[in-house]
DNA sequence: CTTAGGG
DNA sequence: CCCTAAG
């Protein structure tokens, strides 16, 4: 019944527990922790008792096991000194010093834990024993992930912060993100934070994947672990962990929620951060993801049952991954892709390669409520001016599908003149039967009408809550000429902003596709000018605004503000550009690329 | 193609 | 956002 799962992977050993609250549970009956490796999973029932954990769990569990995930704990409130290390002492040697605390704490633990209210849902692997030595203290990551603040920009702005209290839960974002431990609940809190925009998405995997992505600013994230820490994706092999067994120290899961507590200077900090790709984070596979959620996504489906379809924004991420090269070529702007719900569900597939035109292309599944959709990772998807030539569609075939699905898509690229205005979509239309033809790919222009009935209600609920929206919002507006204007708009999220500041802040304004480039990789849409744009009007606003008008101003929903600290970084990039326009070019090209080290530290901010 | 600016 | 001029 219960499974034995090894722990692997060397975790820093951090515990960034806090006094109080500490970690749910770090556990550590001293049975349990008889054998170092092995670990019975169990998870804190809502009065605080443990119990076994289920089958779904262990899957989920074991999942997380295989890599080595950490997270940082980020308690607001917590009376020991130690919970804030983070942000005062930080870097340095903390880590050791930590694992001791987390271990005498856990002596309490089963006490503790009844205690906690914990909304942990999840199973948590622990460990109190920080065995050797070997602590792999990662001189970068540790420190990175420990003391995401001590960013150096609190010079100026005295970060004061908490000043915003509906801001989103930023707090989340902050340092190392496992988001396997995450509840749903919590899920989507990391996921407004990220993307700016609540969801209503309940599967799992796919908030994982999509607050992975946005984190990451890839669309290469793994599918089977989701740690995070800055902006890079944390993952390690089985054999690595294994490997490394002994030097786990403890680990704590926890999550703790947090308030708002105006770190969100310091979070754009941390978040400052290279690019650092890592190799040899991937390697795993697909395959592996699919069974997993697949059970995670029964497991949803039951519960509530509902059809989610791969949205025109999760292609475009994940195209623009690997095809650089192939830069206009083929384009084909699926404006939206739906899936119409259909009555038999089938089991998600294993991913699979497909030669599509030629050319191989990796096809993952996307796990739907069921329907396993193939989506093309490669072709690049470039939404841009109108096209010429944009008829270009992609046949998908339905090989291994047992089912039928049915993809909808809407040009938008289509010259209006040519075309009639109305008749600008393009519906492509998958059936397992296979003897769909080519020609209906083309011209279902009313098509659109007729499903979006279905489909609009199911936009608005599960596409829109992508935090980018897979929506477009594309209205066509005729003009004069005869040409049609695209009016694409797409509003910025939260993460966007904060992305373009980071941006700004190591290359500097001027350098938009740079910017584009690294800081915005995973986001097709967003053009250098508009990032150029978008800063245009930060800045308007952030030398707007300052005074914050109390009043009855905030209105919480409408439109999110923009968090007033960016706003500051904002204004103080700016001034700082204008003083030194070329601050030091010869080191900001290249270290980009290898030299990691502190180039990330955003200038000091001498105003 | 990338920037800067204006609209 | 879009468009256009300019390098």
């Amino acid at each position: 019944m219960e499974k034995v799962v090894k722990v692997e992977g060397s975790e820093e050993g951090k515990f960034e527990v806090t006094g109080l609250e500490k970690s749910n549970f770090v556990l550590s009956s001293p049975k349990h922790v008889a054998d170092p490796v092995v670990y019975k999973l169990v998870r804190v029932d809502g009065n605080g008792r443990l119990v076994p954990a289920t089958d779904d769990e262990l899957m989920e569990v074991e999942g997380l096991l295989e890599n080595e995930k950490r997270e940082a704990l980020i308690v607001e409130d917590t009376g020991q000194a130690f919970g804030y290390t983070s942000n005062e002492a930080s870097s340095s040697g903390m880590p050791q010093l930590e694992s001791s605390e987390g271990l005498s704490q856990s002596e309490n633990t089963e006490a503790e834990t009844e205690k906690l209210s914990t909304q942990l849902e999840e199973t948590v692997p622990s460990r109190a024993q920080c065995s050797s030595d070997d602590h792999v203290t990662q001189p970068v990551s540790v420190g990175m992930c420990l003391k995401p603040l001590d960013g150096p920009i609190q010079g100026g702005a005295s970060t004061s912060a908490g000043c915003i209290s509906s801001q989103p839960d930023f707090s989340k974002l902050k340092g190392e993100i496992c988001l396997d431990n995450l509840s749903i609940k919590e899920l989507h809190e990391v996921f407004k934070a990220t993307f700016g925009r609540d969801t209503t998405v309940k599967d799992k995997l796919w908030l994982k994947r999509r607050i992975a992505m946005g984190l990451t600013n890839s669309c290469d994230v793994s599918t089977t672990t989701f740690v995070i820490k800055d902006n890079k994706l944390v993952k390690k092999d089985k054999e690595d962990s294994s490997d490394n067994v002994n030097l786990g120290t403890g680990k704590v899961y926890s999550a703790v929620a947090v308030e708002y507590n105006g770190d969100l200077l310091n979070n754009l900090s941390s978040q400052i951060d290279e690019h650092q790709t890592i190799s040899e984070a991937r390697s795993g596979n697909n395959v592996v993801e699919n069974n997993f959620a697949n059970e995670d996504l029964a497991a949803d489906q039951r519960a509530a049952k509902r059809v989610r379809k791969p949205t025109k924004r999760y292609i475009e991420e994940l195209s623009e991954a690997e095809s650089k090269e192939y830069s206009g070529r083929l384009i084909v702007s699926p404006k939206n892709i739906g899936i119409r719900p259909l009555p038999s569900n089938s089991h998600a597939r294993p991913a699979r390669n497909v030669s599509l035109e030629g050319r191989t292309v990796i096809t993952r599944l996307d796990s739907l409520g069921g329907f396993g959709i193939q989506v093309p990772c490669v072709y690049r998807v470039r939404r841009s001016r109108p096209r010429k030539n944009v008829t270009t569609l992609l046949k998908f075939h339905p090989s291994g599908m047992g089912m039928t699905a049915t993809f909808i898509k809407r040009g938008l690229d289509v010259h209006g003149s040519e075309m009639g205005n109305a008749s600008m979509n393009k519906v492509l239309e998958a059936k397992s039967t296979l003897e769909q033809t080519p020609q209906q790919f083309v011209a279902e222009s009313n098509k659109e009408k007729s499903s979006t009935d279905l489909g609009q209600n199911m936009e608005l609920k599960y596409v829109d809550p992508l935090g980018d929206t897979s929506d477009d919002n594309v209205v066509t507006v005729p003009t004069a000429k005869g040409g049609i204007r695209r009016k694409h708009h797409r509003s910025w999220t939260l993460s966007e902003v904060m992305k373009l500041v980071e941006g700004v802040s190591k290359y500097g304004t001027g350098r938009w596709s740079e910017i584009k480039k690294f800081a915005f990789a995973s986001y097709s849409y967003r053009t250098s000018v508009d990032l150029k744009d978008k800063w245009r009007n930060l800045l308007k606003a952030s030398f707007a605004q300052p005074p914050a008008d109390k009043g009855a101003n905030s209105r919480k929903h409408p439109s999110m503000p923009i968090p007033a600290p960016i706003l500051l970084r904002v204004r103080e990039l700016a001034e700082m550009q204008a003083q030194s326009p070329s601050p030091n070019l010869s080191a900001c090209k290249l270290p980009a690329c290898g030299g990691r080290g502190s180039v990330n530290e955003t200038r000091p901010e001498y105003l």
